[in-house]
Formats: structure tokens, sequence, C-alpha cells
DNA sequence: AAATTATCGCACCGATCGCTGCGTTAGGCT
DNA sequence: AGCCTAACGCAGCGATCGGTGCGATAATTT
């Protein structure tokens, strides 16, 4: 006998299953809160039964920062264009054309609503994305602002718009941002 | 008779109702959505039948844009120090300090996560009141960045270090916000 | 291929939610 | 002071939610 043979199993079935959860998510959040947003809904609209997200996931606010985590990360991946600038420019240019999207916006405001941990999920891959951006560029030799700056400057203005703001953020914009950003430094 | 009499009644038990539930809500979104944040829940802690909130409300959505409103309205004046430059980091300073508040923050959130409308509920007095101090610098003949970059370079970096972020945006580093935005114009 | 067991579906229960008549209280006006 | 009616409290009604046993299915290992 062995010590712990197999404890999780995350294939076949179980994937299609957190998949189909998954996707009833977004969806649902992105019928601008009409749907109530509850466990038996999301499970009726995934074709799953309501016990295995109870079982899974137990309650709403967890589902939708896992939902989170796996929808703002990854889909942007860190360009590499051989200046601090160019680099920027582009994953700005993506960021913003990933958040221009009303549906993914739908998913974040909700996410947001339900937790604390909420707006951080949405967020730490960008922040990570963006330091290794700027931790490479020095590596390089060159010059390059506050990891901390960055953010304010470059997240800071898009996310705000994103949420706060009727006005829209194009990528046109974003890339402006940086310009900005590294101007005077 | 006249035309129209008295359609509304703002007066005594009214405003002490609609006191108390705005109050309720506040407290219960500051306990980190332990609870459900429903009606009959809130009605409970008001000290108020369920039934009063459903018909001054109609929905939970709509009762947090109004808490919201109200709460993210007049608590911080448009100081007037006679420059720009010392009416925006005064300012800057009130708006975090208000934001340093984790109570404030919760209750934004769950704004956020009510509905679409909900961020722009938190800022669009915000919004309003920069604008005020930048248009009336230009009226006193002055120099002064547009309003649009304000808002990207002042309230994004600050609401988004409050929503996203796990820093703390301390007043002090709002005003260096405003030091930033008045250096290359 | 057979065994093992993590995972899912089904039926069901108590609790709570959202909402609606109806009577009562208390602001606002003459 | 007295009337009028907006606003509130009470009782109760479907409907739905969150959660629990128990058997069935299928992914993984031997």
């Amino acid at each position: 006998m062995s010590a712990a043979p197999a404890q999780s199993r995350p294939g076949g079935r179980s994937a299609r299953v957190r998949a189909a959860v998954h996707r009833a998510v977004e969806e649902l959040a992105a019928a601008d809160a009409a749907e109530p947003l509850t466990i038996p809904v999301i499970a009726a609209r995934a074709g799953v039964h309501p016990t295995t997200v109870y079982r899974r996931w137990g309650s709403v606010a967890q589902l939708l920062a896992d939902v989170a985590t796996s929808r703002f990360s990854g889909d942007v991946v860190v360009p590499d264009t051989g200046t601090l600038a160019g680099d920027l420019e582009r994953w700005m240019g993506d960021v913003a054309t990933d958040l221009a999207d009303p549906d993914v916006l739908a998913l974040m405001r909700a996410t947001i609503g339900s937790g604390p941990e909420g707006g951080c999920a949405c967020a730490v891959d960008r922040h990570d994305q963006l330091r290794a951006m700027i931790e490479r560029e020095r590596a390089r030799g060159g010059a390059a602002p506050d990891v901390e700056r960055a953010v304010d400057m470059l997240l800071g203005p898009l996310y705000y718009r994103a949420v706060f703001s009727t006005q829209p953020a194009s990528p046109q914009w974003a890339r402006g941002l940086v310009t900005a950003l590294l101007k005077d430094m």
C-alpha cells in the first residue's frame, strides 16, 4: 500500500464539468445582472446538477474567484519586441482590447462585488506581467521606471475607465499612456 | 384645488427610515460579505419591515446605487486655496483619506458588483468636483491640464489601488500624484 | 481487463426570499 | 384643530435557495 495514492482526478468528465460551469458563469455575468447569478441558475445553464457546484466550489464567491483567476490569466502573453517601449505599448494594447469586451467587464464587476479578494484576482496576473517586462529591461541594462509607478500610470487609468467611467478605453489611448509614462523619467 | 398638491413626503419618519436603511446597508457591506446582503437582512438590521424596503427601492441593486450616491457625494468639499496645485493636493488628500476606510471600500465593491451603473455612481461626483477645480483655474487665467488627463492621472491610480491592489493609498502618495500631473504640461 | 474510488446525478428537506392585500400610523395642507 | 393620503407594519403565500444521503458513473491504477 502506498502513502497517498491519488487524491485528485482532474481529467475527463471533471474537466468538462469545470469548463461548462466556467462558461455558464461568464455567460450569466454578461447578462447584465438580470439573472440572479445563483448556484442553481448557474448549474442549470451549465447542464450540470447543482449538487456538483455546491460540492466543488461551495459558494458563488469562490466560484467567481476561480473563474476570474482562470479568465484573467494567460490570455494575454508578454511580448518581446526588444525595447521596453515596444513591449509596453503592445501589451497595453492587448490588455485594453481584452477589457473592451463588455462580457469581460461584467465578469470583473461581479468578481469585485463577490468579496474583498475579488479585485486582486482580476489584476495580480497583469501586475506580474508588468513587473516581468520591467525587470527584463533592467537586466538588459536599460533604464526602466519603478514597477509601482508603472502600475499607477498604466493599469490605474485603464482599469479606472473600465469600471468607474463611461469613457471608452481604446487601445490607441492605452498605448498613449506608455509614452506619457516613459517621457518623464 | 391645486395642480399637484404634494406627491412626495420626505420628512419625519420617512427620512428616519431612509437613514436607518442606509446605515444598515453600510454596516452590512462592511461585514466582508459574511452577510448575504439581502433585503430581509437589511430590513431586520435597520429595524424596519422588509415590505418598506421592497416598496421604496425595489431591489438590492437600486438600494445600493442610492446608498452609494448619497455616500460618495458631498462628504468631500471642493477646496479653494487660490492655486490649482493647492486645491488638487488638498482634495486628493481628502479623497484618499475617505477611501482609506475599509467600510467605504466594502460599500464601493458591493455597489460595483450590483450592476453596470454601480461604478459610475461611486465616481461621477468626484469627476464633477475635479472638473470644477480645473475650470475655475482656467477662468482665473491660469494653465490647467485637460480634465480627461487629470482623471486618468489622479483618480485612476487612486481608485485602482483601492479596488484592485493590496497596496495602501496613503494621502501623501495621493498628493504626490498631483505634482506628477502638473510637472509635464 | 478488473478493481478502486473520486466525482456526478437524483430525490428530498428546512429555511429563506421576494412579493401582495389590508389595516394602521403619522406627515403635510387647509 | 381637523382632514387627507403617503408611507409603514403585519400576516401570509408561492417559489426558490442552500445543503444532505445514497446510488450510479467513469477516471485512474494495478
